[in-house]
DNA sequence: TGCCAGGTGATCG
DNA sequence: CGATCACATGGC
């Protein structure tokens, strides 16, 4: 009998918008609409009761020490969505619209080494590919998770003490194309800098976002908007901002910025969203592209 | 078949 | 600086 966590009454969460906002890729839907998802090294399924508009968030397996320790900060759950959405809402009838399409998405804190290779992979690809790249990663060079009674094997994201010692052609198996050199490249100096910890120390002390961005810039594989994405999911800074051909696409659709003029898009999202541009750009990322999806489907 | 995908690095005026 | 191009790969 598996041990399970009831989470109660939780407020603006939806998995399907969670999880498939394109935030993370390790997190599947499951025939029963539920998530597993793998985070570190442990594997957990996560569903929703619906009842009368009242949410219990349900995770297997799961103690109370590994849900208040592992998925609470995780999963953003000590945060007040209601105030964020009520803040971007008001003055902007567009993001407005965003964040009821995506409601009850939430930013994830992911791990810093994930998000690392997770992004350096995503430039220039799309999102199934980029779930098959880090999958495959994982099966060849993670570690087996101990899950008993699991039907199926899962894997850890691959330390970069096991990258750096890779050369490209070591990932060719992993179908990632020239991304494989920059992942190796960047274990490298991650290493060289004291490993992913003194990293991770380096981003807290950092005084400003800008200077986070920076840092990170400095890797290879690692630019702007590679940068952004890591600092907002797996380093906690919710007042960055990653413009990416979707967000491109909705400035200028929606808020009639020329698709080249970066700086003024920069400018715009720090005047107009502030401390939660990371947040307010989900919402848009999501809702331009669930629109794209449905325009489609016509 | 050519274009596109959560871009970046290198190179050239 | 800003513009331009190559870069692997697979889906449509």
């Amino acid at each position: 009998m598996k041990h399970e966590y009831i989470y109660e009454d939780v407020k603006d969460f939806d998995l399907e918008h969670t999880f498939e906002c394109g935030q993370c890729f390790r997190w599947n839907r499951q025939p029963d609409g539920s998530y597993d998802g793998i985070v570190r090294d442990r594997v957990v399924n996560i569903r929703v009761n619906n009842d009368d508009g009242r949410k219990d968030m349900i995770l297997s397996p799961c103690s109370a020490e590994e849900f208040e320790q592992l998925w609470m900060p995780y999963l953003d759950l000590g945060r007040d969505y209601s105030i964020i959405k009520r803040q971007l809402s008001e003055k902007d009838p567009i993001m407005k619209k965003a964040i009821q399409t995506g409601n009850g998405i939430r930013i994830l804190r992911q791990d810093l080494w994930e998000t690392m290779v997770s992004f350096i992979l995503s430039q220039n690809n799309n999102i199934p590919r980029i779930k098959g790249c880090i999958e495959k990663l994982c099966e060849e060079f993670g570690k087996l998770i101990n899950t008993s009674g699991s039907t199926q094997p899962f894997y850890t994201i691959p330390t970069p003490e096991v990258l750096a010692q890779l050369e490209a052609e070591d990932l060719s198996v992993c179908r990632m194309g020239y991304r494989a050199s920059y992942l190796i490249q960047t274990a490298r100096q991650v290493l060289e800098m004291g490993g992913i910890k003194s990293l991770q120390e380096k981003l807290e002390k950092a005084e400003n976002g800008t200077q986070v961005l920076e840092i990170l810039q400095t890797f290879q594989g690692i630019g702007p908007k590679v940068a952004n994405c890591i600092a907002l999911f797996g380093a906690g800074r919710m007042d960055t901002f990653p413009i990416d051909v979707w967000v491109r696409r909705v400035m200028h659709e929606l808020y009639g910025i020329d698709k080249k003029h970066t700086q003024e898009m920069e400018d715009f999202a720090k005047k107009h969203f502030g401390e939660w541009g990371g947040i307010a750009q989900q919402y848009l990322f999501y809702y331009i592209r669930e629109r794209n999806r449905k325009e489609a489907e016509k």
